[in-house]
DNA sequence: TATGAATGAGTTTTCATTCAT
DNA sequence: GATGAATGAAAACTCATTCAT
């Protein structure tokens, strides 16, 4: 098991790095990875100084929020195989758990700043096909069983899944409601059934890579 | 009927508003609702000065933009009725024809600072209200036709369909082609057809209302 | 001869260009190049944004001190040879008279930051080459009179001459005092006639170029 | 004689304090007193805590340095008065190869707040008259050689050789060659024989004094 | 005593908005 | 009416200095 960053610091300091970091998940799964950073050093009790310490500059911090979500996404993934009875059991606990998928979802998917700077970062890149390779495993393994379509991928299960988890606040009903019939609209248009063929071919964990968009 | 704002100018003064209004709406919808006012004034080739004597600040703009692609979508809608032969067809060239739906979401369901300016202005609630009634028309329609699943609601037909439009550029994959395999996804789930039943109550046109989510 | 910036500007605007780089020149001469840009806008009588509009960093700010000065060094250089009755006078006059020679050696042979910024600017690599190649025709100018010793290069003059103008306040005697002895004592070294052989080979104006120091 | 402030420490802070000592002449000495003093405390092997416990603030570590600096080269002009055959010889001696001649040049010449610091500083302004007046000698001693000109004072020479160490990388020529032959310049220009006569009166010693410039 | 973590004030730079021409 | 210049407040980042361990 690789030592973390915040291996041999002192008790103090360790904890602060702790506050930052959840403070600026938070922060920017709630308003993006633009918000000032003194609004973060505030949230998590420190000086801005304290925060600069640890991260050099704002991108230091995406990238490190981005590797701390994605490590623990990929550990849930891996749970949710080990104890759903069923792949498909797997995938809907995967989304419907994972309050790490909303901030990468944020980072990502939302903000070409930051996509820029993850795409730039190795580490990140790892993680995330860390995090394909388990979701493409469940794909394989609900077509196995029969109850996921055939003609999908990984990739486009991915696509889908972080629709939801853009979500918005939008109307006058509870989000989370919203959010559970979308989820379930989107699990029938998935199930394995005769439904209208889907055009091109599916989308697999390879093409959500974080390269170049539009590359291949 | 109102005169409209551009009723009375000048002709260049009208061209100018033109362009401003054209401008803008292009880059809310590709760089969100914060995008520099000299950027905006340049590409409508004026000056800040101009467009800050249409607009006196960036709110107005926001509105403006909002309520004209607002009440165009809202023609779409009602042509796409009366040309399409059917409910369903009509529903899907809705979302694929009509651009200017991509800036309402970026601008209402992507930005809290836009959703707030948009759900103080009346004018805006008005058309968001008429596109939705359009939508709540087609819904019924097509569940009439029996293409449509009876359990779901304008609302969660427009949820569905604006998660499409949020799109962000992801993989190495052209991103239309993604987007038109997670719109059949969709399009399977809602299909009238012995599906997962849908928890709670049908999200209906009223339940979008722009009002503090969560309130109702 | 070619338009300068501050061509096509409003009269207001062209005034307070000129304030901006009157007050930069002046400070960037006694106190350096790192003088807070708020300080250079306060001497110039125009907010911190007036100074950003004209010149984007601090960088492009040094290089148009540098180009206006170099501009102002060459013609003055030209003038001196034109008018003065002998090539010694008129390197005499070139030193005691070009105030601009001061902020040019205060950035470029007194801070290694403004030294590097200088160095990447063609346009001052093109005055800088100028101003050696008229001191150059003054030195062999003055050694043909038979005025100046045969074993120095432009370079050592310049050289020499730089060294007066670091000049920074030392002693209970006034500078210009001070400066003038030294002065004369410098020409004293430089004068025709038997002296220690100097060691090495003359210092040519392209030795000075600004390339990386020590490369040759 | 008073006891340092080195005696009676620990071993450790002992070695430590004289790290600090050389790390902070070094660094003033390339890059100016206003290096931070992190980069400092890092050269000489300790955290900032610990410069801080030595020296209360910057002003403290640039005072010491000075003083420090100026009892060597007062220590290295007594010596070279004794060790060379001649008083010109010893002229030269002392600005070849006093190091601590560059840092002290750096601080009370190259930099306004430096010098303000060290003009209130009793201790530096001892040991400053202190290395005048061995100089003083040299050169009285030189003009009774008959080597160096009688209408030069201890400051002239002073400025004079000052301006060697200001000695900022120029060129693509060798910085020593450079100089060196500037050396050569100056010396040519400060022996003994009819040269021009000098403005004003003799620079003394006494000039010299850290007073505020221009009061005398 | 040594360390390095924390703090916050100081600077640079950007951009919404106002206003002179 | 149009223009683009001027302004200043806000946000990122650096570093001297203090203090807990």
């Amino acid at each position: 098991m690789a030592a973390g960053p915040e291996v041999g610091l002192r008790a103090d300091a360790r904890r602060n790095l702790g506050q930052i970091l959840l403070a600026a998940r938070r922060m920017f799964a709630e308003a993006g990875p633009d918000v000032p950073m003194e609004e973060i050093a505030r949230q998590a009790g420190v000086g801005v100084g304290t925060l600069y310490r640890r991260f050099p500059d704002r991108e230091a911090l995406i990238r490190a929020v981005a590797r701390e979500s994605l490590a623990n996404v990929a550990d849930e993934a891996r749970r949710a195989v080990e104890e759903e009875p069923s792949a498909w059991a797997a995938l809907i606990r995967l989304v419907r758990h994972s309050q790490r998928l909303q901030v990468i979802v944020r980072l990502a998917l939302m903000s070409s700043r930051a996509r820029e700077i993850l795409r730039d970062d190795p580490e990140t890149q790892r993680s995330c096909r860390a995090v394909l390779a388990v979701l493409g495993e469940i794909v394989r393994a609900a077509q196995d069983e029969g109850t996921l379509r055939e003609d999908v991928g990984a990739g486009d299960v991915a696509v889908l899944f972080s629709f939801l988890l853009k979500q918005t606040p939008v109307a006058n009903v509870p989000a989370a409601s919203v959010t559970e019939r979308a989820f379930v609209l989107m699990l029938d248009g998935l199930r394995a059934r005769p439904g209208t063929p889907l055009p091109g071919r599916p989308i697999t964990e390879e093409d959500l890579d974080f390269r170049q968009p539009g590359e291949g």
